[in-house]
DNA sequence: TGTACATCAGTGAACGCGCGTTCACTGATGTAC
DNA sequence: TGTACATCAGTGAACGCGCGTTCACTGATGTAC
């Protein structure tokens, strides 16, 4: 009686919530969002096409479901390397390449995640995980040396300026705006290059 | 017999391709990228399903010329306001602000133009009109004393960086990823300050 | 330990919808002679 | 100046498709007594 997806002779899937979020994950890295249907995950997931909505409602919501999901990844990811480095710029740099390898290995979600006010999908979780990211830059951006960091601070400006510098590098390299010498424009090193022209100091913090 | 839009009792409307732009454009603010369809557009022009079919050919062809004409606009708006400023930071942050207004100002086309990969939509139009807000960037990182900028000339990295940083705060900030004291995030200061952040001599050009 | 019953999870046929596309057509325009 | 004809621009009915949603149902599970 394990908790792995068994497709088995059962009548009830015993685990078809995380089944269908699976399913739905590969439907949208086919199609992506727009050629996202409903039908086509309970497809995969081997169940009827109506057996969703006990789960999920509709598509908002099973979009939704795997938006949080993939902000969670995200976030964990970051925190992972948050203290690989010697210095603020080093470990600024960590986050940010980590940042770009997620949205490489996950193009799909890292699109529907920007995307979610299309859907006016409102979930408490969604948006703490949302902060989640940026107050792991934040962190690193005050130093390890500087007094815990109350979670009611407001972030940086230079928070706000590296997320948006390497939030703005990946959707446009993605986007293939940004065309480097090197093929894969996201294996290069045009983003630490960028990184160093921003001042880290928290002396010009207002 | 002027070219304006004449839906009178005409058989031939004479100015269809134009028409269908301008009806597009509606149904793509309305509906977005994910609901927009051509029978809709064509309803809205007041002409029959089938005769979009003459100009575009299918939702490929309408979208992408839409896009095309949309970073037209951009550019045309970004090199207007190129000169305005005493020194580099203030004209590149009024080359910002200007960006980031047109984004305010078209939402769902700006959003279309950073989406187009997903039509692979090759028009060498569209990927000159894509190099040339860049190159409005480059031109006043350079100064205005430097040498008239050749065409070949690699960007500058403080060009992809303030691209990146500028693009991403409209993209965040659009999705409310970013949501400043203000009401609305895109007229307040952070842009500029975030800015002030971003080496923009020439002394580091790598 | 057994039975009754409520609730939960999933089925599968049916519906109506808007879409893209095709097709034979027709009305207008331009051009050759 | 007039006529014939090719081409262009747009019509409107028809098609098949996949979609979301509804609905009466059924199989499994849990709980009260």
């Amino acid at each position: 009686m394990t908790e792995e997806t068994r497709t088995g002779d059962r009548y009830h899937h015993g685990n078809l919530r995380a089944a269908l979020l699976d399913s739905a994950l590969d439907v949208l890295s086919e199609s992506g969002v727009a050629g996202f249907s409903m039908r086509e995950a309970a497809r995969r997931a081997g169940v009827s096409q109506s057996a969703p909505k006990h789960h999920f409602g509709d598509a908002r919501g099973l979009l939704g479901a795997l938006a949080t999901r993939a902000y969670r990844q995200l976030c964990e990811r970051l925190e992972a390397v948050e203290l690989s480095g010697r210095d603020v710029r080093e470990r600024v740099t960590a986050l940010a390449l980590e940042y770009v390898a997620f949205a490489r290995d996950n193009r799909a979600l890292f699109d529907l995640m920007w995307r979610m006010t299309q859907f006016d999908y409102n979930d408490p979780e969604l948006a703490e995980q949302k902060h989640r990211a940026l107050r792991a830059l934040d962190r690193v951006l005050r130093g390890t040396d500087a007094a815990p960091t109350s979670e009611e601070d407001p972030p940086l400006v230079q928070s706000y300026a590296v997320w948006s510098l390497v939030h703005g590098y990946t959707t446009l390299a993605l986007e293939g705006a940004i065309d480097e010498d090197a093929a894969d424009p996201l294996a290069n090193d045009l983003l630490p290059a960028m990184l160093q022209l921003v001042d880290v100091s928290l002396g010009d913090r207002r």
